[in-house]
Formats: C-alpha cells, sequence, structure tokens
DNA sequence: CAACGTCAGTTCCCTGAGGGAACCCCAATC
DNA sequence: GATTGGGGTTCCCTCAGGGAACTGACGTTG
C-alpha cells in the first residue's frame, strides 16, 4: 500500500479523487466529453504515455465513468460518458471557472460555455437546491451525516 | 507527480489541476476548511507523509491558495484559505455532492451541509449565471475563447 | 540554567508509478 | 501475402511518494 487509497475514507471527496484524481483522468474525461473518444486521439491530443492512458482508460471504465464500445467490425473501441461521468463533466466546468478567473490572465478563457437554455455565452453559479439563492463555501456548515463512522 | 507540466496547456481546467491535482492537495484544502490549519493537525488527520506535506503545503501558499501566518511568538504557523482558496473550496462542494450522490451507497452521505441562508441541509445546485436555468455539461457547447492560442 | 516538550519542518533510504520507445495482435485493404 | 492502422503490451529508467528518524527554534518546568 504505497500509494495511498483514499476509496475507504468517510469523505465524498476523497471517494471522488478515488475516481478521478489520478493524474490525467480529468483531462481524458474533458476530452472525451469535446469529441476525442478514441485511444489514439486521446494519445495524440493528450501526450499522455500508453501505458499510462490504459490503465486510467480501464479504471475510468470499472468506475463506471466511462463505456467501452466497439464502433467497428474491426477490433476498434471508442469511449464515451456514461450518465454518471457526464456529471462529472459538471464538476469539471464548474474547475473550469475557476481556473478562467483566477488563472487566465490577460489574455482570457481559452475556452467559452454558450448555455442551450439562452443562448449566451455564460458560466456556472452554485445555488442552494433548496431555496435557490448562492451557496459557497463560507455560506455553509458542515455537519456529521448518516455516512460519517469512523 | 505529474511529470507533465498542466500549467502550459490552453485549458482552465488543466491549469487548475496544476494547482490542486496533485494528490492530497484537495485533502489539505478540505482540512484547512473546516478548520485543521497546523501542520501536525493537517499531518495526524491524512496521515499524509511529513515531506509530501511540506511540499503541497508550500505550492499552495505559492498559489495564492493558502496563506501561511504565525500565530505565536514561538516559530508556530498556520495556514488558512484566501480568496481564491476559499472559492476552490466551492469546487470541493460540488466534488462532495457527485460522491455523496454516486459513492456514499447505503450509508448515506458522510457529510451534511447547512445553508446559512435558509437554515436547511442541502446541496449545490449548477445554474447558469445568466438566466438562472440548470446548467450542465450536456447544456452547454464550448467554443474557443481569446485565449486558446495552442 | 539544564532538561524537556512541542511544533514545524528536513533528511534519509526504499519502493512503485509515470515517461518514452519499441513491440505485438488483429482485421481489412492493396 | 504484404501492408496498414487502431488499440493496446512490454521493457527499462527516473523521479515522486511512504515512512521513519533527525533537527532546530522556542517555551516551560524542576
Amino acid at each position: 500500500m504505497q500509494r495511498t487509497d483514499f476509496s475507504r475514507m468517510a469523505c465524498s471527496i476523497a471517494r471522488t479523487l478515488d475516481v478521478i484524481g489520478e493524474p490525467w483522468s480529468p483531462l481524458v474525461l474533458r476530452d472525451v466529453w469535446v469529441g476525442l473518444t478514441r485511444f489514439e486521439q486521446l494519445q495524440a491530443d493528450l501526450g499522455i504515455s500508453r501505458k499510462v492512458l490504459t490503465e486510467r482508460l480501464n479504471h475510468l471504465v470499472d468506475q463506471g465513468v466511462l463505456e467501452r464500445r466497439p464502433y467497428d467490425r474491426r477490433p476498434r473501441y471508442e469511449y464515451v460518458l456514461t450518465e454518471k461521468g457526464a456529471e462529472l463533466v459538471d464538476l469539471l466546468m464548474v474547475m473550469a471557472g475557476w481556473g478562467d478567473k483566477w488563472l487566465a490572465g490577460e489574455a482570457g478563457p481559452p475556452v467559452l460555455y454558450r448555455h442551450h437554455a439562452c443562448g449566451e455565452i455564460s458560466g456556472v453559479d452554485l445555488r442552494c437546491t433548496r431555496c435557490g439563492e448562492p451557496m459557497h463555501a463560507n455560506d455553509v456548515d458542515p455537519l456529521p451525516g448518516p455516512g460519517a463512522t469512523v
């Protein structure tokens, strides 16, 4: 157990990191989201080692985040987002929003998002599921929940 | 751990990963958020190697996410979130929300969040900054932005 | 004032994960 | 039958993470 195992911690952040916390995994998801769904495409776009790409794809499939499916009679496969995976992409959008705000600098954001519902270039906003008001780290108290066994 | 440097990619996700993508970094931020702000506390709570904890804290301070400040006349320091860091915690809340939904299982979420504004136990919801409607990965088209030089 | 304790790191060695390049397998096409 | 091209495996090498011991600054206690 050299590399510490996050999956057994009583923390949803740690558990989520166990799914996409390894290096490259979020970028693999991003690429799949924007339509780079094949091994060679991913490898070329990311410059990732083929060995590691294989490992990451297998792990993401095992976790139910991606689905591996054939697209030819030849042994050719593409990776597509499951529902579980698509909701992880929501997380990536929030991540991109933070990067746009704090890291983009003069040049401005590298990618813009057009919202289908209103057609506008926009970003995400975090709001309370209950009351609809803004909900940020400082607007919240963390309390132990039912799964908080240690 | 990242042999490859993500910070120069024209992608806000990759750049954000360069700040908190290393193993342990998100958990360090989580701990600081909930009040574990000192070296010994973090080390004990996470079980992280002291060497790596030092590296992560330095990196997070360099990135302007944490601030290192003395709390005694002795050489004692605590780490506190900057505004930049607090907004990263927003990201962690979204991450926790995903983990709660997809990984918590029978036991239920290990942590609950009480929203100050309404007093309810709640979660975050992603909405469009412009129109206020729900905004998820599938509700959006990514377009090249001003900083999209490759 | 010497001994002790505490916090906040450093230093050391050892293992294992990532990088990189070469190699392999399969099915279709030339 | 040889070639091509996608989708991986296998190999070696280096460097990052784990773990534990060590250090140094500064109070407190006897």
